[in-house]
DNA sequence: TTTTGTTATTGTATTAATTACTATAACACA
DNA sequence: TGTGTTATAGTAATTAATACAATAACAAAA
């Protein structure tokens, strides 16, 4: 519970922190599970790629944001991101004391998202750039995220990677209609496993709810073949029986 | 990211919040499923059952707490609850801005722990009572917790109720020495379910690192029967098979 | 028009896991 | 020595997963 709080040295106005948001947005684009990312351009971590993100602000509506409304407001300044995401949830608060080096102790309230395949992003705001990168790339000890990004980054693939086996959202890396193929290569990217075409094929279609048969066929292909059946995203968002790595 | 704001209006000042932590400890006590709570002694809610909880100070380390070096230091502040927990995670934040009816905004990050069954806590600090309660009242209707502990309350049950089928969390319900029986009996009373024991045991048994055997056997009991094979809990965490509610 | 290549989709046999029981073991107590 | 009780092991039937093979439906080359 919250309760008053007193000190021989602090006040109240003492305790208080800034709390930022940020969001690991995911897509899969030219084959590949990206991360979309800006590059800073104001101190600290000047230069640094980043997740995007930004403070609560205190001055929008009666009593300040909604941390998921104050998520969202940020994505779209830093990145010109406009179109509505597929999905959005709470990943996690990142609070250590020393994760932001300025003087004012900064928590993160961090969401896991996932955007269909999107227009090449701009970048707005206080970042000089936005981009989908790929989340290989992202990770690697290469790359030097700002802040604490690159443990939140690695925490939300592994969300990703779990909500895979058991939920439906691997529909929402695809767009309004898709084919069973390609729901079979979200898993296939996403995983970097090889899967049984025929037997995925069995396994989705025989899930009440994981897709909508649109009655319909795929423009066939330049490489050959029988064209694939289209399906939309249906509305359970929980499996019964789990896809297997 | 976090980023520097401007404002024609507000300064960097006036968009700090204060950050409580709040957890829902689960044990099983009388063969029901409960949780911890403390009966507020001061406004608001004063009298309503809460969490126990309380906000993260800055006084305490070099730039103060960790969020659940807090939420812990509150626990054992308000239930007097010394031993350590079996289990603790991260289970979400809450922040709807009108979320603490009292001018300062608070945000609260929410844990979820189970304790072995446990002394009866004692009351402290702020708390004029602290004692676990069943989880089925907890939530009813009749109830009003404090604050939004309602919603995070059954969001933890949730929790927990899923963490059983795929991960080893029930051993932590248990003592450190249990009987397979003990175990099933765990995942009877929080799921609310008949569990076939034969079956049971050899799903259990048959997931490498669930159980340790101890090679020994428990006290018969009173109500005759054959006497059970003691184990401890082993070092695994995730299970490969679920058990299936 | 036929053949070849390709991908989608369906089918089938094997293996593995789950479920619903049944049987036996090991005790307490009458 | 029998009866009741709970633990544990076993077994048969069902269901699901896996590893393939077969067929369908197209494009494009021969």
């Amino acid at each position: 519970m919250e309760s008053t709080y007193s000190s021989n040295t602090l006040t109240i106005e003492d305790h208080k922190v800034l709390v930022a948001t940020d969001i690991a947005l995911f897509t899969i684009k030219d084959g590949k599970f990206q991360v979309l990312l800006i590059k800073r351009g104001v101190p600290p971590f000047l230069d640094f790629w980043a997740l995007p993100g930004g403070l609560i602000r205190m001055d929008i509506g009666d009593r300040g944001e909604e941390p998921e409304e104050a998520a969202l407001r940020e994505l779209k300044e830093e990145t010109g991101l406009a179109k509505e995401l597929g999905y959005l949830e709470q990943l996690g608060t990142y609070g250590s004391p020393n994760r932001d080096p300025r003087d004012q102790r900064v928590i993160s309230i961090a969401y896991f998202g996932i955007g269909p395949t999107l227009e090449d992003p701009a970048g707005g705001s206080d970042a000089s750039h936005a981009a989908f990168m790929p989340v290989e790339e992202a990770v690697s000890d290469q790359m030097n995220l700002a802040f604490d990004h690159r443990l939140i980054l690695t925490d939300a693939v592994k969300r990703a990677r779990a909500k895979l086996e058991y939920s439906t959202i691997a529909t929402q890396f695809c767009s309004g209609e898709f084919t069973i193929s390609e729901l079979r290569k979200v898993y296939e990217i996403i995983w970097d496993t090889d899967i049984d075409p025929g037997n995925f094929q069995k396994k989705v279609l025989s899930s009440p709810g994981f897709v909508i048969d649109l009655g319909k066929n795929a423009e066939s292909s330049k490489t050959g073949g029988r064209p694939a059946k289209l399906y939309s995203a249906g509305t359970k968002t929980l499996l019964n029986l789990p896809i297997r790595r």
